[in-house]
DNA sequence: TCGTGGCCAGTTTTT
DNA sequence: CTGGCCACGA
């Protein structure tokens, strides 16, 4: 065999053999990195230990698995060198990379994006662990975050300013509001977020208000749409702000009208890399495919049938046309999964089998075949959750921990019950979701203040605080103050300064101009001291403290979510050198959750299913499974929208590691209303051996399937019974007494001593101390206690 | 200008 | 059954 020969053989031999704990399927998607790649990440594949070891490799070696470049220094000395280190490991890897990398890129020229804050971080930090310090310069980001630090060096040429603000779905919606006035549209022919999802649509599809105007054509609404576009899009470039899907379309523009500022993207990022891709909408594919356009070496991940965002605009057509977008682009599907039973995943597949648009995948495991899925058909919605809580707790007491167990719903209204009910059983549980920390009222009204200080002519902002705590500045005297600010051209704020000047604002001059030196005040303070001292003084100074204080119960937590934020301002001065007002601001702009959830309390977790996309737990509970809840009413009869909730479902099933149950309701109250539902198509899709059925015999609803019914439940299942099936193994101790200082007996929580006893109905809020568990309450006939 | 009672609507979520 | 918004009265 000639040298090149061997050299070229060993040399894969090398790194097969560095990259050995992969499957085949993965390591061929790591040694490719010259051409279009599609990667097919089934759920549980190993998706993001690919894209770490990808980059790594890239940076590492190049092209160095599939070239077939030979050094010209390679010899037999050469060839020999490298046997060693395959057969025993010796030499130094160092001095091997050397030879063995064909034009490595460096870590700049790689750009990898991802859509959210959390999955850019893990990524950061597994490269880095990975990689170590050259990892800092990878281009690892949003793709917000990641155009934005682009348009924060290009938007000059688009006719921004650099220090542009960036708007959120709060302000944006405020502004609509503002256009709708001045247009004199009712927001009840046409509600503010409908017309903010219209305009995201258009600039989605890269359209201008001008277009959009004559694309409306003879259609009113859509006409109306156009010009509440245009003025909304005059609105935003007059306060130099950006939103959301700005941010995106404007780097877009920014690429195809100035083609020399594209080449030097182009050249900077040498090789780019996405994550759920199929999440990205049609601006996020232009962006992509400008940025590659020239080198085409672009690699995509994603799952088509995980796309679960079609309602905010991400379009699988993406993952579904990316070979013939980006031509002889290579496709590898990772089925191999290594987190399910084989059971779970068969029942995955048969669900996701149903739907026609997708580009079919079988996942597979080694793990085994595991427990059938546990059906549960309960009368009500009381009943599935008493199921649901008396499951956690025997599986508890076979020694599982509660941190352990994920319940998903279709909508975060089905929670309230389930909630309920763990609260009296005193099952510890977190609900995910919901509105997030950035997005509460008291965090935004500060935040708010902040910007204005950080730019006084952000005057959406500025109107969100100027009567907050009230001064007694109303709608009226805003709404006067701005127009005599639109009729000199000057902002808003200097007008509010000069306010004694103008007959039409004279009767409040006084508390305007106190407004606006307050706020010029606190300029100075931002100027002279850190931005803990200028929180201080904003929640102080303005009364806004003193507000909350005022309010009780309700304006504690709020005080607490504002020393959950001074507690972010501090994180952020220790973690920046050069802190500044507009840093932090720019770091507040695009991140939303601070807190997620942290996997150390032992809590059962209660989320959306789509909040549980990526996430995994032993046990999963997909609840209510019915038609009209899952799918949805509004969904049930349009095919494609039934497919996108098949792929929901596919989801929320993949999410379970040990075991699935899967519940439903015979009837069910929700928004005050009772309804009766068959249980879900998607449920019938899973085929009969991989499921076990119990609860509420399905015959008496469904003629047709006959079922098997466990013997145990066979008398109960007779009778719509009332009763939870699930809480026969727990008889509850009605009617026995409890007192305040008796030490009782918990089979979770161990002993403790009876605190308070509240008569509530037919039972009793028990308060009770336990001696290593802490302090719960619990409803005395719901809880298995015995008097010590 | 501010507080309150009635009325209506009511998926899913990131940036 | 909620909560958010609007109109009305003080």
């Amino acid at each position: 065999m000639d040298i090149k020969t061997s050299y070229i053989q060993l040399k894969k031999r090398i790194l097969e053999k560095e990259y050995s704990r992969m499957n085949d399927m993965q390591r061929v998607a790591v040694f490719s990195n010259q051409g279009p790649l599609l990667i097919l990440a089934g759920a549980g594949s190993g998706k993001t230990t690919v894209i770490v070891n990808r980059i790594a490799f890239l940076i590492k070696y190049g092209n160095a698995y599939n070239s077939a470049a030979v050094p010209p220094m390679v010899n037999e000395q050469t060839i020999a060198m490298l046997q060693a280190y395959l057969d025993k490991g010796e030499g130094d890897p160092e001095e091997i990379r050397n030879i063995l990398a064909v034009n490595p890129p460096k870590p700049w020229n790689v750009l990898a994006i991802t859509f959210t804050n959390k999955a850019a971080g893990e990524l950061k930090n597994r490269l880095e662990s990975v990689l170590g310090e050259a990892a800092l310069d990878i281009w690892a980001g949003t793709f917000h975050s990641i155009c934005v630090r682009i348009l924060r060096r290009e938007i000059g040429a688009l006719g921004y300013d650099k220090s542009f603000t960036i708007y959120d779905t709060d302000d944006s919606v405020r502004v609509i509001k503002d256009c709708l006035k001045e247009l004199n549209l009712s927001d009840k022919q046409f509600p503010p977020k409908q017309m903010l999802g219209a305009i995201s649509r258009l600039k989605d599809e890269m359209t201008d208000p001008a277009l959009a105007k004559t694309q409306a054509g003879g259609d009113y609404k859509q006409q109306k749409i156009a010009d509440v576009y245009a003025q909304y899009t005059k609105k935003l470039k007059s306060a130099n702000a950006l939103d959301f899907d700005d941010i995106i379309c404007c780097t877009v523009k920014l690429f195809e009208q100035f083609p020399e500022v594209l080449k030097a993207w182009q050249n900077r990022f040498a090789y780019v890399m996405v994550d759920e891709y199929q999440d990205t909408n049609h601006a996020q594919y232009r962006l992509v495919s400008l940025i590659s356009a020239s080198h085409k070496r672009i690699c995509v991940v994603g799952d088509d049938d995980q796309s679960i965002y079609r309602f905010r605009g991400a379009t699988i057509e993406n993952i579904l046309s990316f070979e013939h977008q980006f031509e002889h682009a290579e496709v590898i599907r990772l089925e191999q999964n290594y987190r399910s039973t084989q059971t779970i995943l068969n029942a995955a597949n048969a669900v996701i089998g149903h739907n026609t648009q997708r580009k079919g995948k079988e996942l597979w495991t080694s793990n085994g075949a595991g427990e059938q899925v546990l059906v549960y058909r309960a009368s009500d919605e009381m009943e599935e959750a008493a199921f649901i809580a008396d499951t956690i707790e025997e599986n508890v007491r076979l020694g599982h921990q509660y941190s352990e167990h994920a319940i998903l719903y279709r909508m975060n209204a089905q929670s309230a019950q389930i909630e309920r009910h763990f609260a009296k059983a005193a099952i510890p549980y977190r609900i995910i979701g919901g509105l997030r920390f950035y997005e509460r009222k008291e965090v935004k009204d500060i935040i708010a203040y902040l910007s204005v200080i950080n730019n006084p002519a952000d005057s959406v902002r500025l109107k969100r605080i100027i009567n907050e705590p009230k001064r007694g500045i109303g709608d009226a005297t805003v709404a006067a103050a701005e127009e005599i600010a639109a009729s000199l051209g000057d902002t808003l704020f200097q007008v509010l300064s000069e306010s004694e000047n103008y007959a039409a604002l004279s009767r409040k001059a006084q508390p305007l101009k106190e407004f606006a030196s307050l706020i010029r005040g606190f300029i100075d303070t931002a100027a002279e001291t850190s931005l803990e001292v200028l929180f201080d003084s904003i929640v102080e100074e303005t009364g806004y403290m003193r507000m909350l204080q005022a309010q009780g119960d309700e304006g504690l937590t709020r005080i607490e979510n504002l020393n959950e934020l001074k507690s972010n301002i501090l994180k952020y001065v220790l973690e920046n050198e050069d802190a500044t007002l507009s840093g932090f601001l720019e770091e507040v702009s695009l991140l939303t959750d601070i807190d997620n959830y942290d996997a150390d309390a032992d809590a059962a977790v209660m989320m959306t299913m789509h909040s549980a996309k990526g996430l995994e737990f032993p046990f999963v509970f997909v609840v209510g499974m019915e038609e009209g809840i899952f799918p949805g009413m509004q969904v049930m009869y349009d095919p494609t929208e039934v497919e996108e909730e098949r792929r929901l479902a596919y989801v929320a099933i993949t999410r379970a590691k040990k075991r699935l149950y899967i519940t439903n309701a015979a009837s069910r109250m929700l928004f005050g209303q009772t309804m009766r539902n068959r249980p879900s198509r998607f449920l019938t899709e899973i085929p009969l051996e991989y499921k076990e059925e119990t609860g509420l015999s399905v015959r008496a609803s469904r003629q047709t399937v006959p079922t098997y019914t466990p013997p145990a439940y066979t008398p109960r299942n007779a009778v719509a019974s009332a009763v939870s099936v699930g809480s026969v193994s727990k008889p509850a101790q009605q009617g026995v007494a409890y007192a305040a200082g008796e030490r009782v007996n918990h089979k979770i929580f161990g002993n403790g001593m009876i605190i308070s006893a509240t008569p509530m109905g037919n039972d009793t809020l028990l308060e009770i101390a336990f001696e290593t568990k802490g302090t719960k309450k619990i409803m005395a006939n719901f809880t298995k206690l015995e008097k010590l």
